[in-house]
DNA sequence: TCTTAATATACATTGACATGTATATATACT
DNA sequence: AGTATATATACATGTCAATGTATATTAAGA
């Protein structure tokens, strides 16, 4: 067992970016596999220039990517950001794992002894 | 296997509330154990009502609960959403697990020949 | 009950960002 | 070259939420 390394302002600034309603309702389409602009438009009800907005800012914090085929651009979702979101929700497991009481008994107690 | 069933609009808010850096370094902390409010706001160097405040959003999106303990409000996490997070998050693993590659022709085909 | 400690709330201000509208760019077709 | 299609960018506007300051609440101790 190892502690995995995580740049935490990575993973701060891919959650600000998926929070967003717009940009999480094209990531859950693009989870589907990759759209053109104009498809997720459709889907999504959005303006187009709000699409192209958002598609952007989700491509400058990395978790799309853009081909182009003709005039349309085709997007699809990066893994590895969500590969690192993943893992980090995995460190969250100790509070559901094992018998969640005896974890925050033990946690306060080693609190506890350390004094603050 | 079966599809699971989340709650997309409580995985946005959850979402949403951790993605505020403010609260993500909260969140961070009570990882580790229970903490005051008081020690979260010297160990996070943050305004004592600024933290409250923070708290107060996140016992509302029902990510941390408390507990008095005298004066004191003793916070920690809540497993729930964050379990609902993880299981999120796991379903796109598809995205990095086998080749790619397969998978984006995969969909493409699919995608063509469903028209749109 | 008065004082201190710990935390919560109220309110005003500011700044960031989503949205709308207009326009620019890129590519294909005739 | 001119037109149509697809997408991107610019800019102005409005809104929401974070922040700061002051004050209220809760609990303990003398």
């Amino acid at each position: 067992m190892y502690i995995k390394i995580m740049n935490i302002s990575a993973l701060q600034h891919t959650l600000a970016t998926i929070a967003e309603p717009n940009r999480f309702n094209i990531i859950e389409l693009l989870k589907k596999g990759p759209r053109s602009v104009g498809e997720i438009v459709q889907t999504l009800g959005i303006s187009q220039p709000h699409a192209s907005r958002h598609l952007r800012i989700l491509s400058e914090a990395g978790l799309v990517r853009s081909r182009s085929k003709a005039q349309q651009r085709i997007y699809s979702l990066e893994a590895t950001p969500f590969q690192e979101l993943d893992e980090w929700f995995d460190s969250f497991s100790i509070l559901w794992e094992e018998r969640l009481d005896q974890f925050e008994d033990y946690m306060l107690d080693y609190h506890n002894k350390e004094g603050l």
